[in-house]
DNA sequence: GATGAATGAGTCTTCATTCAT
DNA sequence: TATGAATGAAGACTCATTCAT
């Protein structure tokens, strides 16, 4: 009885079967929300998972919970990504290389492409993703202050202007583009903003918004 | 009896009211598809408009003739956006400012945030927009062709650059972020690729995407 | 003020054009009304016509009022058949032919047609047309009485055998027939019906319903 | 694992529950559709048969897939009824006798009642009947042949006849006519053409329509 | 625990009818 | 008077969610 109720929040204790269907419903939710964006229709996230739709409903509760485990693994990818580029640091004055790594990464496991699509949901439950969002901006917070102290990456340029590229690179194009160019014009772009700031040369005015900024700013619209 | 034909097609010869209408449901359309997606719902957008959903119906036969009208409008002003940009070319090594001129300009009139969100649109009348689409496209291509010529941009920068970062940083942020500090950002984060790009340093590899490169991806997708 | 009033009941007396429309929308209500059934849209006839929606409904206040229109006009049109073969009627024993005369031209006029598709309708208005359908029915009567006494026309097939399979053969066959081939496949199907009549030899052994029978059924039903 | 296959494909293989709603729809979309016409709400329809509007899309697609099942299942009917009338083909002479016992069969089971009515729809997936509609055809050319052959059934009256005067008896009469009266009426005025036909009497000049002009004729109109 | 059936609210779209020009 | 614009109720269809098997 106990055991029950701890099911559905701990995926490990899960029966096997029930957790490789746990993992293939992410993984096709994943790749639904890439494809179809946010809204698309949970049959197709079942079917494409290979179980029934009551097997869905019973993982996740509904909707929401599900985009909230989706947005969830995604930064805990975002996450380890940006802790293993700290890890692997170089000498001084490759503050840059380091986040370049991040960043790239980022790209690479489409991780960042399913968090924008799935932001804009209204019934995500943003407290269950608060720990991880913050350990992965926290990470991420300091790759850049690392940068920032080697003088790798101009203090203008700050957390809310790195995290809002990702988002940026990472969204899908629009109109039928195949995947792989989709994603190698990210890589490009993200290239291109990364030579601009290598050459380095008073980029902006002002500074950008930080982590603090970015936040409060959401908070505040919450509502 | 010459009125009597063509109502429809022409949205000129209206009666005024009409007129008056078609105008407010394109312009209402334009906003709700900007903040809620491409998907949202008509009524919305009729009461926005203040009409009824009949009158919507009357206007456009249906949401594919809505959502191209938009699209075309938002063509339309790009395409005078970049020939306004043309026409006022400064002297010899100004030819990228003219084209951050124009790419500025596309980000104000919030014309680009509409066109990546239908452009995905199924039922998209693409023969409606052809023409626009060929006009805006080869004024850019002329402001692109000049920058590139006087030495300011990069020839590695193409076309298919300049069309991709204008969807990216036109596309609002998800989450609830209020409109003003998004337009900002995206100014601001235009200003920081521009900046990459006027510091020179080779930026990258390989050339961009070419226009027609870029328009044989999609067709050939198009299946 | 009074002219005001009977501008609606009374065709005549209409202005020149007012009754031109009149007649026009009549014309293809009745043609649209056999091609797409007595449910087709009201802006069609008036298309048809040659008109607006709006003069449609100057002339026939709403559905109901075209409809009963329409239905009475194909009455008259029955009546004024049946009373020409009457006074047509040819020597003793061929009352069955001035009968057949009168059911064939039914079928030529189209009018028939249009009968058994309105008839459904809901809101026709009945009283409007007792009348007409009265005389019709009276002169029909008299052609099947004359037949009866004859001896052309086995007592037994009555009134409401006729006029049900003038309503059977005239409905328009289900799919793609083309009008001509329908037309012709009607009266080659009254011939055999007719043929069998001539034949003779006690073709039923009841009596069909007469005129009172078919009616008070009706009215029982009425509701 | 094999039943999850094809489970909207073949109605055998349902869920009991499902089965029955399933039938349950059918009976009520012929119901609906003899007494209001192939345009009657689909509401209706799943309100009839107990159902929600949401399990009658469960069962069938849309409003063609369910018209495509009901006229399936007419002709089924149809078709068994010819065959056992063939089956039970009495000695020389009584040809007719057989196929106006599938004919008085066919109008007993209300069965031809929703085809006509339904053939005008356009939305019919016409590749889903054509197998019973052919095997139906046959076997009443079959009939029909037996009856050419021992000289029971004018040669003159064909294939064509039989079945556009089973279309036009089977077909409810318009107006408020209770559905006993109106069946006992198509057996009556079915039995006033067998009687003609019985006294024999050169009925038509020409031959009637054969199934292979008629059929031709059907598709030269298809477009 | 897995499945897919059933449900009904929400959207799109059509069309009869009213009303301003 | 003629016109066609505006309206909203009604019907088709989709999909999130619940529940019986």
């Amino acid at each position: 009885m106990f055991a029950r109720v701890a099911r559905m929040s701990r995926p490990d204790r899960l029966r096997a079967d029930a957790r490789r269907n746990h993992d293939a419903i992410l993984a096709a939710a994943r790749d639904v929300v890439i494809e179809r964006g946010a809204g698309a229709p949970l049959d197709e996230i079942a079917r494409r998972a290979g179980v029934g739709i009551g097997t869905l409903y019973r993982r996740f509760a509904d909707r929401g919970t599900l985009l909230t485990a989706v947005v969830r693994a995604a930064l805990e990818q975002s996450r380890d990504s940006a802790e293993r580029a700290s890890a692997e640091a170089g000498p001084d004055g490759t503050g840059l290389d380091a986040l370049a790594r991040y960043m790239h990464d980022v790209l690479d496991v489409r991780v960042s492409a399913v968090i924008p699509q799935v932001l804009d949901v209204d019934d995500l439950d943003r407290a269950a993703i608060a720990e991880v969002r913050e350990q992965s901006a926290a990470a991420v917070e300091r790759l850049i202050g690392a940068a920032h102290d080697d003088g790798s990456l101009p203090r203008e340029v700050s957390f809310g202007d790195v995290g809002t590229l990702l988002v940026r690179l990472s969204r899908p194009l629009p109109g039928p583009v195949p995947a792989e160019v989709d994603a190698e014009l990210a890589h490009r772009h993200l290239d291109l903003v990364l030579a601009g700031l290598r050459a380095g040369a008073e980029p902006l005015d002002e500074k950008g918004l930080s982590r603090a900024e970015l936040s409060g700013l959401r908070d505040d619209e919450q509502s």
